[in-house]
DNA sequence: CGGCCAATTGAGGATCGTCAAAGTACGTGG
DNA sequence: CCACGTACTTTGACGATCCTCAATTGGCCG
């Protein structure tokens, strides 16, 4: 099903590894910025693997092999199906995130994840990382950071979703996609959604037709503009003070514009 | 303001921690259960502290020093405040729960954490962890598992809270709290809450009123008995289908049921 | 006993889900 | 190049759920 890409030393060059990590799009989110030439290792990277857009990496209960996934390039949703078949999407995941790791103390996979577009995965032998080698404690290190910050982003997943209105949880949503795309270089205020409004829904705890609605309701406010999938954030104070649980509209301003709500 | 106990080697037994930690009520759930003699170290637990009720460990932005906690006894709250001032409760955590694993990434502290009932905690020395010694290795296992698994925590949390149905989310907590104080020897099916129908509401996502009115609708449907804050749960089977966004009772019964609403 | 805080109960309204239908993009095949 | 089918998205009407505000009850402590 996956389209394996030879390891790298096939081609004869031991340390190009080393140097894919270097030239890599996502800008080494993936490793520590104080990474060395002996810390970095031929055998960090086993393989990469492209997955096309549908295609399955794991599926919930998969056991885990000794190994981890972070992504190269393009995006995943994870998801698991409640007892009704009903889809909830636990998150999505882009360009130097990892994969998995909340796998790796039950050592099964907890959700499925598939490609919302042709994407490629970097497999990352766990077992080695903890093989004890000296060299290895800056990748150690960076990689329980790495654990201990997708600790933190699940609980902002959480706080987003106990806003009790809507509108809070999707602006979150905008702004927290927005502001991981441009920390990897892609511009601020203009994202290109891969996901359905279904996978949406199913993220926030909503129906899609909540999330049209209040994407158009965002729009009319002039705080975004839509057009299909590509999403521009017109004012991202305005869409933080939403967020947050206030109104988008500064307190002197919001009189008149509750009046002349037409249009 | 914290009453500090004095480290146990101020006892004159050296070997005072690893018995302590072997007597430890909550089952050694923050401990590998394959810790050797040799594994099992002076320097692991740091100092004991007394945290009393009401008494925060660290406030949000607090600077992480090189420690983590594990509850001894007792039980805490995280939470933080949104812009209106309104608490959001991340987590609520027991004995054998480590405090604080998200903010090893980034050094500062992302919540608060206040201690619901007199409490006890053990401080980890983190940067010994990673000091680099062989036979710390089953140690720093143990704890990435225990980082992958409140990856997991954090997700279930978030599954739960993008239920629709409140009456879900409170099933789900319910039953999730219960599953833990079980985990440790407790009864799996009555526990004492040590924490106010406001915190409970700022956890699931709803209001203090809510949750009084699903309780009741809990009891109603003979799901829980309560008393206060000491919940008995009657129907596990039950629960978890109302968590799992069913009907709680069988299909064959609810109609009659649905006849004689009337108490 | 009185005051205080937590918890409950009630009435009314806003929000969001449900169901149904129409509109829109995209790929396929003629 | 255009017709067609499919899947996604939007829109509308209606109803259930849950929030808001207010009043009441109940427990705890001085």
């Amino acid at each position: 099903m996956n389209h394996m890409i030879p390891p790298v030393s096939s081609t004869g060059i031991a340390s190009s590894y080393k140097s894919d990590c270097a030239t890599c799009l996502v800008g080494r989110i993936c490793l520590p910025s104080n990474l060395t030439d002996t810390a970095s290792d031929a055998n960090m990277v086993k393989r990469r693997s492209r997955i096309l857009r549908g295609e399955h990496l794991f599926q919930v209960d998969d056991l885990v092999g000794a190994r981890l996934y972070a992504i190269r390039c393009g995006s995943f949703k994870t998801y698991q199906l409640d007892s009704n078949g009903q889809q909830r999407v636990s998150g999505f995941h882009i360009g130097g995130d990892y994969l998995a790791l909340d796998a790796i103390g039950l050592q099964r996979h907890r959700c499925s994840a598939v490609a919302l577009e042709d994407s490629e995965v970097c497999e990352i032998p766990y077992s080695y990382l903890n093989s004890g080698k000296e060299q290895l404690l800056p990748l150690q290190q960076h990689f329980q950071n790495m654990l201990s910050k997708e600790i933190a982003r699940e609980q902002n997943n959480a706080l987003m979703l106990r806003s009790t209105r809507a509108e809070q949880r999707l602006s979150s949503f905008l702004l927290g996609l927005t502001w991981r795309y441009a920390e990897r270089g892609y511009s601020p205020n203009c994202i290109r959604l891969h996901m359905s409004r279904q996978d949406i829904a199913d993220f926030l705890g909503l129906t899609p037709e909540s999330v049209s609605r209040l994407l158009f309701g965002l729009k009319r406010q002039n705080l975004v503009e839509v057009c299909r999938r590509t999403i521009t954030l017109l004012n991202i104070d305005g869409l933080e003070r939403l967020a947050a649980g206030g109104i988008a509209i500064p307190a002197n301003q919001s009189e008149e514009m509750a009046d002349s709500d037409a249009d």
